[in-house]
DNA sequence: AAAAAAG
């Protein structure tokens, strides 16, 4: 298999080999590639196909490393692990309040926490107490490398936190024997503030009926409950906090693997409960194995007193993420399932102040979520070794394996302290995978057909409660369209890479609280973002890869629920057709018969006239010169609608043809229609 | 012809 995947242009393919997660005689496989943008990447993807959209695949691979897939096993599933903010009343004419400089970046990102807390002591007398009450001993002194939650500077996470006793520089020795699988003491106020937001309520035996393929002789058989694998009192005390009454079928899957120290690889999107499926397993065996000679690192690395290396932390697990947002909110599922246990997570990312990230870790970090740039930035500062780092998770593996992400991934896995596969287990998750990936599996697809009598019976307004996020190809396109639709009077906000951290988080936040219910977005936004209520993404630019369109389409028809997709198509989106095309056939949707034509013709023109593709082709964004401010009003633009429900709607929200419709759902559980329009110009 | 991720 190894000289197979050497042999194979694929990109991926010879990353993972790069890194160490294929057998080692493919080390080089990853040498003279050059970059390929995506929007030209579109063939190559289309010949190897995609487990897009689908969930379905798990793989486990026989630690060390990646076995070339002789256990596998397929699995699919979600789970809602959404956060949910203060629902405010949305009407048009809002202003965006999220422009502009206010203070308080810290206080309020993300959205979640409600209530800053001020607590800038240790609260030693209070935790003895509950400590008591708890059954552990009162007066043992807690690793301040790795307990400490209390004086800090950021009030989020203060709130009463587990603010283990003691003072950070008398550390004894009894904690080296503490027993890391036994539950420190609740504390009511950080629970509540982990634990208050809404949960599922989504019934999940009402999926168990979902075909569950799973092949391979060695793989751990999949669990039913989360009761038929131990993952120890802290895991089972936190899944029930978090309300979750069974294991989503990712989770079925996964947990075991993860469990029995496997290496794993998982096809699934957001909302199917993938976060959760990492994180409960990995923290299990965290709690049981302890820190290991990482506490003993710590330690000495506290008492040294060398500019570099001082204080240095060295995180058990370590968790990727391809942007800042899809960090931050697995950090903040990693605190809920580390409540009560001396595990502290810590997330840092760029765009933020690096000292306040600092000062966090120094208070000691064994779950580490990150993005690339700032997590080599920390430890070329010599705050953070790889050198205990066990667990190592890949989330959106694919972005995070692509060619932009390559270079610091490698430097992180592969040119630094990181353990060896084998030592080190590698998960990975993403919604789409490519085919070769797959080790010549089909990736298993599952189908729920829901037939959704008229679009009118669930009308899909703009609203708190069902949020619309638009897509659009540039960071310049975000803001003109944000631009024109606040003029208009919607109420919406944006998101892209060149607006300040803050204000992403920002506008991540209105968006999510239904403050702003429309939101415009580029890429950044497309991949794992778990925002509940997305009633309708709307691709306002078609992406060039069809990878990007199923991850962009997977923000919305969650867990349970019906999702709405419209993609605006004109003659820039040829290279997208064909790919297009197949995945509204796969997925037994109406093709409008305009896009069939287009797709043949392509193909012809395309195997006709090579060359022409190139210019055929190409990037799909709309000349935003023709925006408003610069022209014409979008409401009139001209929009025709070909096909899949007739009527021109323009670029409104919340009004949608009447014809009922049917769809098969094949990407998630809930669904996503699929309607295209085309834009012409 | 782009986005993202370090500053």
């Amino acid at each position: 298999m190894s000289h197979v995947v050497v042999d194979s242009s694929h990109r991926l393919d010879q990353q993972f080999a790069a890194l160490d997660l294929n057998p080692a005689d493919v080390q080089g496989g990853g040498t003279g590639r050059r970059y390929i943008p995506p929007h030209l990447r579109n063939k190559e993807a289309s010949k190897n196909g995609e487990c897009a959209g689908r969930d379905g695949l798990i793989r486990a691979f026989n630690s060390p490393g990646w076995d070339g897939g002789r256990s596998n096993g397929f699995v699919n599933g979600y789970h809602d692990n959404r956060m949910n903010g203060d629902r405010n009343s949305f009407g048009r004419g809002l202003p965006r309040n999220d422009r502009g400089g206010r203070g308080g970046f810290r206080g309020n990102r993300g959205g979640s926490f409600t209530q800053p807390l001020h607590n800038g002591g240790w609260n030693a007398v209070a935790t003895r107490d509950v400590y008591t009450s708890f059954g552990g001993r009162s007066d043992r002194g807690k690793s301040a490398f790795f307990n400490d939650r209390g004086a800090g500077t950021r009030p989020r996470f203060e709130c009463g936190g587990f603010s283990t006793a003691g003072n950070t520089r008398w550390v004894e020795e009894s904690r080296d024997e503490e027993d890391w699988s036994k539950p420190l003491s609740p504390n009511e106020r950080l629970e509540l503030e982990l634990f208050s937001g809404s949960n599922t309520g989504i019934n999940f035996e009402k999926y168990d009926d979902i075909p569950v393929e799973a092949t391979g002789s060695n793989s751990p058989p999949h669990i039913e409950s989360f009761h038929d694998v131990d993952m120890g009192e802290i895991i089972m005390g936190n899944i029930t906090l978090s309300r979750y009454t069974r294991p989503t079928p990712v989770q079925k899957y996964a947990i075991p693997i993860i469990k029995a120290q496997r290496d794993l690889m998982a096809c699934a999107q957001t909302g199917s409960g993938k976060t959760a499926a990492f994180l409960l397993p990995v923290l299990s065996q965290i709690y049981t194995e302890g820190p290991g000679e990482a506490l003993q690192a710590a330690k000495a690395s506290a008492q040294d007193n060398g500019k570099y290396g001082r204080r240095k932390q060295y995180p058990l697990s370590l968790v990727l993420a391809p942007t800042r947002e899809l960090a931050l909110q697995i950090y903040d599922e990693a605190r809920k399932f580390a409540y009560r246990s001396r595990v502290r997570p810590c997330v840092v990312y760029g765009g933020a102040d690096i000292g306040q990230q600092i000062r966090d870790l120094e208070r000691g970090c064994h779950l580490l979520v990150a993005t690339p740039g700032r997590l080599v930035d920390m430890m070329e500062r010599g705050k953070i070794g790889l050198d205990y780092c066990k667990y190592l998770v890949l989330d959106e593996a694919d972005r995070m394996l692509d060619m932009g992400f390559e270079p610091q991934i490698r430097r992180i896995v592969e040119q630094d302290t990181m353990p060896q596969k084998g030592i080190r287990h590698t998960m990975m998750f993403s919604a789409t995978f490519p085919k070769e990936i797959q080790v010549h599996r089909p990736c298993i697809w599952y189908s729920i057909c829901i037939y959704v009598p008229s679009p009118d019976a669930s009308p899909l307004f703009a609203g708190k409660d069902s949020l619309t996020l638009v897509f659009v190809e540039t960071k310049k396109g975000a803001d003109a369209l944000e631009d024109f639709l606040y003029r208009e009077g919607y109420a919406c906000t944006s998101i892209h890479g060149d607006r300040s951290q803050r204000d992403r988080e920002e506008a991540l936040h209105q968006f999510r609280s239904g403050r702003c219910p429309i939101m415009v977005a580029t890429a950044v936004a497309a991949r794992g973002l778990d925002i509940s209520n997305v009633k309708h993404v709307i691709n306002f630019d078609l992406p060039s890869d069809i990878e990007e369109y199923v991850h962009r389409i997977g923000r919305t028809g969650r867990v349970g629920n019906l999702g709405l997709a419209t993609s605006f198509y004109n003659d820039k989106n040829n290279n997208i057709t064909k790919d297009l095309l197949d995945i509204l056939v796969e997925s037994k949707q109406e093709v409008p018969s305009w896009l069939e034509s287009l797709a043949y013709e392509h193909q012809h023109k395309s195997s006709s006239r090579g060359r022409s593709k190139r210019f055929s082709g190409g990037f799909g964004a709309r000349d935003y010169r023709q925006m408003p401010g610069g022209g014409s009003n979008f409401g009139n633009r001209g929009t025709r609608s070909m096909g899949v429900h007739g009527g021109n709607r323009g670029f409104g929200f919340g009004s949608f043809g009447n014809d009922g419709y049917s769809g098969n759902y094949g990407g998630s559980y809930g669904g996503t229609y699929t309607q295209v329009d085309w834009w012409g110009n």
